[in-house]
DNA sequence: CAAGAGATCATCT
DNA sequence: GATGATCTCTTGA
């Protein structure tokens, strides 16, 4: 069943926590890919040094102080997009990067997208698994409940979660040390140990 | 296998 | 004008 909107408006914690183990579901002329989603993390409001929103409201981060369910892609260092999903209520900005995903449907068309064949090079990182999935900054401010781009729950529960500081954010002082950053534990698809 | 450099551009100062 | 919520390729042990 697809994740209501409920889903994402609930702590940012938790919905990264729970997004472990759920199915992200991407329909595209080319065909449809899902994948399992295996690690997140987590950015949680103004405060928090490493979420872009802490630097204000701007038009790039103006779909995070929006309302939960709509999805947040980014271009980084000019080459890569990410996708978030935005949580909790309008005005506070929040959201969960999904970093990596367990390739499930539509593998051929993943391949031909990253320009691989290694299975385990498909969808291990936030970059890797955009262009997987053809999750570019178009999406941007997309709804997660329509059915483009969303997130369904096939009842697999996750045997394990672990949890590490968040990677490539140093520049955020203390915020950088909070361990928000969940883990399949065990899964070979991650992005890095 | 590990470490380091380079690619490349929207966003904010 | 500086800088990234990254990835790939090269180098060297």
């Amino acid at each position: 069943m697809k994740l209501p909107r409920s889903f994402y408006q609930q702590s940012t914690l938790d919905v990264a926590r729970q997004l472990l183990g759920k199915y992200l579901v991407r329909e595209h002329q080319e065909g449809t890919t899902v994948g399992r989603i295996v690690e997140t993390e987590a950015y949680v409001g103004p405060e928090d040094k490493a979420c872009h929103a802490s630097k204000g409201r701007t038009a790039r981060t103006e779909v995070m102080f929006g309302p939960a369910g709509y999805a947040y892609v980014y271009l980084i260092y000019g080459m890569y997009d990410c996708l978030n999903l935005v949580t909790e209520s309008e005005d506070y900005p929040a959201a969960v990067l999904i970093r990596a995903v367990e390739p499930l449907e539509g593998i051929d068309l993943m391949k031909a997208r990253r320009r691989t064949d290694r299975l385990h090079n498909l969808a291990s990182g936030p970059g890797k698994l955009c262009q997987a999935f053809a999750i570019d900054r178009k999406l941007n401010g997309g709804d997660l409940c329509d059915k483009v781009l969303y997130l369904e729950d096939r009842g697999e529960p996750v045997s394990k979660v672990v949890t590490t500081p968040r990677i490539g954010v140093d520049y955020a002082g203390p915020w950088k040390r909070k361990p928000w950053r969940f883990l399949v534990q065990g899964s070979e698809f991650i992005s890095k140990p």
